[in-house]
DNA sequence: CTCGTTAGTGTCATTATGACACAGTCTAAG
DNA sequence: CTTAGACTGTGTCATAATGACACTAACGAG
């Protein structure tokens, strides 16, 4: 490590010293969608100061490690899964917010289809998945942190076509309607919704039925991607609902 | 430090090491306007590397800081200016975007009014504002975090009432309107966007006219933040544009 | 075969949007 | 003191988007 001497980083006068060095984590709410309810998958903490408490899914960054890389790692360590949305919230820097000693975390978070893929972990984990609802208080400051991206969740399914990722790949309008009324917490009117899809127009009907259903079983689709990026890459306002 | 055996820091069996600790900077992408065009404050960099370039304006996180603090001392330090609204963008982690050493910055951007504003910064550094559009090469990866502060800003400008931010108190329709065009680069229709500001009705008239203006003075307004906060305190999305 | 449950459909009134042209008021310059 | 130049400020109409609202259809369970 070079050591200079004047003050700052960018203009070029600058020490890295060993004292402004600092740890590095990612904390990860992977948020999941069981067909009822929203939900985050928690891992319980061994901390004495948190003992019985749980936290969101993290880890300390590596050397040689990009923060990107290792969310991805973190992800796929815990519950075996790859190529998940991942997004990156915000930064978490309290003083005093780990016990350990001063570490500055990184808040992501990942969405999955519950009901499509299922999670393998390494059994000395204890993980469950928790309604978003009913998450009581976490271990460290992961509450806020679990509040932050819910929160960045929430908007970003405003503007994006993130709901498809919670959902398996053939749905009902029905289906993809609850999941917005569950995560934005409001109620849609059902012609409304369907005219507002039918408008779209992403929805590829794949002229299939639900089976075994005791009603009359819905028309299945699925969400037509390549004409949305087509049709979406400038980087203008595209509000989905 | 604790260190700890096994391996998870949020289940509490880690150990901190010292080869696991990282220098953090945040590189804060200052926005202003000055009636014309939005610029961005760039700091000259002495870096044998990057000889004559420009970089944002940042520095290293200090111990006992957040990374909060950091950016507003930062602005503090290098513009004499404080209480601007200032964002966290986005993490950057490149393993060698920085020649000193592995460096992991947190980016910023920060808006202001660059009429009501004089800037006054330490004599040891140079500055200019450079129009966002013309900024050629910039040292490090700054031009890539530089655009990513740019597309969050413009994105920002369409959900939330940061236009104001970037003018002087009291301004003119056509002020405002011209502002918006030049980040969001579209052209808009003048009596629509008074139409729209009409109806959105947090513009305050100030009954008072231009002066020194060689054509017929335009009418000030003041922006009502009272009233928008009031109007906008849940979490929906609220599209200013 | 009937009950429970969800699927699927259209209209109408209201509101929001986009396109568009001209007279008013000020300064500067001759 | 008149005129040119520059920007201010206003309304209408056609079209599109939205919100409110109720009934029949299709399936399985019992």
């Amino acid at each position: 490590m070079i050591d200079t001497v004047l003050q700052n980083i960018n203009a070029g006068m600058t020490q890295l010293t060993e004292e402004s060095k600092f740890h590095i984590s990612v904390d990860c709410s992977i948020f999941g969608y069981d067909g009822e309810n929203v939900k985050v998958l928690l891992m319980e903490c061994d901390f004495p100061l948190y003992k019985g408490k749980w936290s969101l899914v993290g880890d300390l960054l590596k050397p040689g490690e990009t923060i990107n890389s290792a969310a991805q790692r973190i992800l796929f360590e815990n519950t075996n899964l790859q190529d998940l949305y991942l997004e990156q919230v915000e930064s978490f820097s309290g003083i005093d917010r780990h016990p350990l000693g001063r570490v500055i975390t990184l808040a992501y978070y990942a969405i999955i289809n519950i009901q499509e893929h299922t999670l393998t972990h390494p059994s000395h984990l204890k993980l469950k998945w928790v309604n978003v609802n009913s998450v009581q208080e976490l271990a460290f400051d992961h509450k806020k942190i679990l509040e932050s991206c819910y929160m960045t969740l929430q908007k970003k399914m405003l503007l994006s076509p993130i709901a498809f990722d919670l959902l398996p790949d053939k749905f009902s309008i029905q289906q993809l309607q609850k999941l917005y009324e569950k995560i934005l917490d409001v109620q849609m009117d059902k012609r409304n919704f369907r005219r507002r899809l039918r408008n779209q127009g992403y929805l590829i009907d794949l002229e299939e039925l639900q089976d075994d259903v005791a009603h009359r079983p819905a028309k299945l689709y699925s969400f037509d991607y390549d004409k949305y990026k087509a049709e979406n890459k400038d980087s203008r306002l595209n509000i989905m609902i």
